[in-house]
DNA sequence: AACTATTGATAATA
DNA sequence: TTATTATCAATAGTT
């Protein structure tokens, strides 16, 4: 079907490959997409020239996914359940060593320890005597940790107290002395009202309230 | 291309919309093939008939997941990756849990517990302690069964000792008496060896040593 | 399934 | 690349 017929075998001259290609590839689509609309036939079509560029068909009353389902079902073979396989091993090989962990958790809390043998028994003493100690540790630390900004409250909240009384002494001054011990002890117990924000005392270590 | 020209549209006549589908099926395949040799393209393609038949051509020189593996990535669209998406999901999850439990042991180790509040590490303390009863109860259970083991194992060694001690003066009946004692102590030294197998002692819980 | 008159595809050419 | 066109190939209708 041209100036001449041609051997079917591969071009060489590499331009007039092209060419040809070209022109079979518009060609076999073409007839693709007559032969579905002719005989409700329903075509996938992938081409892939050799400079890799692709060109496509797939019969507009239904779609790729489709078709190649169709094929699988249809042909027996697989076209991607090789990549499955591979994601369904990694699921395998996920799930055992969850399994394995949730054994070693279940053992550390003492369940179903029946299986284990003495020497085991032994290990896992160790284990938790070690993450016991390092918890009581930790827990100590905590405890030092709020006695001694208990502490230093404490001695700001004394300091404090001085410097209220020492002021009220020289707002006194003057006044009579009668009824002084009675208001300092009134401000003292709720001296936080009466002082500006930025000089109320503040934790050293602000959440340390939500560690505990 | 035939006697008369036909109007592209869907074939009325059933056989001959059969016929017509089976010709140029035959011509696309044929095309097919042509281009894959003369342009070293890779054709995939895949035709339903009406019928529900399949055929299908694919370049000898790669298959057809290779082909739709190449059509995923270059047209950016997904012909599987749904089915993927489920089980990558999955590992995800599993993932997850995974880490959480590994988060776990290692608290339980008494590793990173920086992390950790007051009321985490009483509860974590807690269940250590569980952990830990649990385990030295199981220790206790299996030195007491050792224990009672020996014990039996040595009144049935006791018990052997005297049936032994009773054959030997059956047989040295009517012997001189002098060596008498000297055998006996002798035999019970390695009476394990001069003794049917089946009679030896065996130990009641077998395999009680491998949990030792 | 063949046949064949025609149309359609395309190789060579520009 | 695109257009042209002489040829060949595919196939519609027929047998």
């Amino acid at each position: 079907m041209g100036r001449g017929k041609i051997e079917i075998k591969r071009i060489e001259n590499s331009s007039n490959r092209q060419v040809t290609y070209s022109k079979r590839r518009n060609g076999i689509i073409k007839k693709a997409k007559e032969i579905t609309v002719l005989c409700d036939a329903k075509v996938s079509l992938i081409i892939f020239g050799s400079s890799g560029k692709m060109h496509e068909y797939c019969s507009p009353s239904t779609t790729m996914s489709d078709i190649l389902d169709g094929y699988q079902k249809t042909s027996g073979r697989r076209l991607w359940d090789a990549k499955h396989e591979n994601l369904s091993n990694e699921i395998d090989r996920i799930k055992k060593e969850n399994d394995n962990m949730q054994v070693k958790l279940r053992h550390l809390k003492g369940e179903d320890i029946n299986s284990l043998n003495y020497k085991e028994l032994m290990v896992m003493e160790e284990g938790l005597q070690n993450g016991l100690s390092s918890i009581s540790a930790k827990q100590s630390e905590i405890l030092r940790m709020v006695r001694k900004n208990d502490q230093i409250l404490e001695e700001e909240h004394k300091q404090l107290q001085y410097a209220l009384h020492q002021k009220e002494m020289a707002a006194m001054e003057g006044n009579t002395r009668v009824m002084q011990e009675e208001v300092y002890h009134q401000r003292d117990r709720d001296y936080e009202y009466q002082m500006p924000f930025a000089l109320r005392v503040q934790p050293m270590q602000p959440n340390l309230h939500e560690r505990m």
